[in-house]
This record gives C-alpha cells, structure tokens and sequence, in this order.
DNA sequence: AAAGCGGGGCA
DNA sequence: TGCCCAGCTTT
C-alpha cells in the first residue's frame, strides 16, 4: 500500500472530531488555524469557541475595538496573532467584500498567515491540493523517510515541500493534510511516540534504524533572558492606574500597572530609595501597602522576575496623569492584562489589598 | 539565518 | 527542567 492509503486508512479509525472540521466557513477555518500557531489544540479549543461565538461572521470581527478582539484572546500569548487577525478581516471586508481568498497564492499575502496556515485554509476550506506543513508533518516525514534536513532551514523547508507535494492526494486534499496533523498529534508524538501499532513500522526509517529520538534533526536552543518587573499597584480613592503596552516588546497593546524595570532584582529595601518610585507616586505622599514575593513568569525566550507592589497616594503626580489612565479599580478586569498580571490579580494578596473595597480612614 | 514573540502540558 | 505545540514577522 503507499502512504497515502495507510495515511487515510489510519486517520478513519482515529480521526478527532474537532469543531472547526465541521464547518465549511473559511472564516472560522482561518480562526482555527491562527488560535492553533504553536498552540495545542487541547489549549485552544476554548478560545475557539469563545472568539467565535463573540464574532460570530467576519463583519463582527471587522467592526469590534482592537481591545475587545485583545481580551477574547487574554491568556492565549503571542497576542500579535490577534491584532494580525482583526486587522486581516478589516482589510478582507473593506477590500475583498468579505470574501476570504480561496488561493494560497493570496492567502500568503495576509498578514498573519504563513506557508503553513496558508497550505491549511486553502485544503481545508477550498480543497486546493497544497501542503499544509507544520511540526507534526516535519516530524512524521524526517521518522518514515529518514530525513535529516533542518526543517527550520531554507532547503530543509523545500525538502519537505517536495516530499509531502510528491505523497499529497490531489483528490481530497483536506483530508490527507488533516490526517497528517492527527497522525504527528496521536501517534507519531515527539517523545514515546507508539511504534508499537504504527501502521508504518514496516518501512520507517526512524524505527527500523532505532533514530525515533534523533529525528527530526532540532536547531540549537536559545536561552532565556532574565528581566526584572516591579508593577506598581497604585490606589488614588476606588481608583488605579494603568497603561497600554506599545513599543515593540512582549505582551504589545496589552495593559499593565506602572512598571519599574531595572537591570538587577529589586529589593523592598532599594524600592523606597528608588527615584522611578518617587516619579510614579510623587512626593505628596504615598503608603506601601503591601510588597509581594518575587514572582518568575515564564516565556519562551524571556524570565520575568516580578514583584508585585500596592500603594495609596493621596494626589496624582505628573507622571502618573501623563503616562496612565486612571480607572475604577473594580473595572481593570475589563483589559487585557498578561497572564503574570492576571495570576496576581486572581491570588489572595490582590483580593485582600487591592481589589476589595478599602477603609481609608 | 536568527531573533522575538506566550503560555501550557507532560515525561 | 526541557521540550514542543495546527508558526509568523522582523531584523
């Protein structure tokens, strides 16, 4: 049998049934796909229900605030594919009535989509016999065909090209790119991948040559960059301030308290010294309520040391009225903040300090 | 070609 | 803790 029958064999007995395959809508093919940029499906299943029951049809999407399209995607990451997204359907309904284009050779032109998400709205939504290249396929086909091209590279990329174009069924192309996908997701996993009942063990190069772990051949790691966060939470009566993120750097239109940034960790001890402190509160007076604990956050290529501090002021300084927006403090839940901002404002310190209605006398 | 960009789950 | 996920854009 060749591939693509034992391909399409496989995936009838272990296909997922997942929402997006049930519809014929490009729109929400391409929501999918742009919720599914290096994200598990079991992470982004939610948010696919979510962004599409709020903007059900692409005029939706077209007509909402960039900070409504932000907060549907809060907790996501990589919050540039929202804003790619929204910007998209803007351009698709002013200039294209609406219509997503059925050709990849114009799907690629969008801002926000790729080889990858281009190859998988064309097969997916218009049948087009393209590749639909992502790390599942990359990983299937460097096992079974032994390839050892770097699939980050130039030429690793044409490699795959050549060989998934040369497998592709030309007559139902959708179904043969998905079940790809489902194959690298559900049997040929990165780590332990199950060779024991894999329809292609007969001729897998990487299991007949015992190379499962050694393929695909992976680039070299980058190693994290440590940042330090001091947020201020500031309090002026029921009322806090904050500010959108806009130059270009992590979490990018999101919103986030004052911000000290500084080259080493902060000590309580160094903050009340600190000249951005007096800056950010003034000098009329201010209580520190409360100082957090160091906090480290998590990115793929950065290490956020944060503490988290809560202050009352009595007036509002220059800076602060420049710099921020005040809002009541029961309403910062409406923005799109961080996760790290998020996990404080959802732990005990928050509720206890910041959030609940306060005594002021 | 390499770096920047989030967050989560799992061995 | 390291790896990798239905990648893309910018440098």
């Amino acid at each position: 049998m060749d591939f693509k029958s034992i391909l399409t064999g496989w995936y009838k007995q272990n296909r997922r049934d997942l929402p997006w395959r049930s519809t014929s809508n490009p729109y929400y093919i391409w929501v999918s796909e742009v919720i599914l940029q290096q994200t598990r499906v079991a992470q982004g299943l939610a948010y696919y229900q979510r962004f599409t029951n709020t903007f059900p049809t692409i005029y939706d999407l077209a007509n909402a605030h960039e900070d409504t399209v932000l907060k549907v995607w809060q907790g996501l990451g990589y919050y540039t594919r929202a804003r790619n997204l929204h910007n998209a359907a803007k351009l698709i309904v002013n200039q294209h009535n609406g219509k997503i284009p059925p050709e990849y050779s114009e799907l690629i032109k969008i801002k926000g989509i790729g080889d990858y998400s281009a190859g998988a709205i064309a097969s997916f939504a218009f049948k087009k016999a393209v590749p639909a290249i992502d790390g599942n396929v990359y990983r299937i086909i460097a096992r079974i065909f032994g390839v050892f091209s770097l699939p980050t590279s130039a030429q690793g990329k044409k490699d795959f090209h050549q060989i998934v174009m040369d497998l592709m069924d030309k007559e139902a192309p959708d179904t043969f790119n998905q079940a790809l996908l489902d194959f690298g997701a559900l049997q040929c996993v990165p780590k332990s991948p199950k060779c024991g009942d894999c329809p292609f063990q007969d001729y897998c190069y990487a299991y007949r040559n015992n190379m499962i772990d050694s393929l695909p051949v992976k680039g070299k790691k980058l190693i994290p960059r440590d940042r330090y966060f001091t947020y201020l939470l500031i309090q002026f009566g029921y009322n806090t301030f904050i500010s959108k993120r806009k130059s270009k750097d992590i979490w990018h239109s999101l919103y986030e308290f004052p911000l000290i940034e500084t080259e080493k960790a902060l000590s309580p001890n160094l903050l009340h010294k600190h000249k951005a402190l007096k800056e950010w509160v003034g000098t009329k007076g201010y209580t520190i309520i409360y100082i957090s604990d160091m906090v480290k956050h998590l990115l793929s290529h950065q290490t956020l040391h944060t503490r988290f501090v809560i202050i009352r002021i009595d007036s509002i300084s220059k800076k602060l009225s420049q710099e921020c927006t005040m809002v009541p403090t029961s309403e910062v839940s409406h923005y799109s903040t961080p996760k790290l901002i998020d996990n404080f404002l959802a732990a005990e310190p928050a509720a206890k300090y910041f959030l609940s209605p306060q005594d002021f006398h």
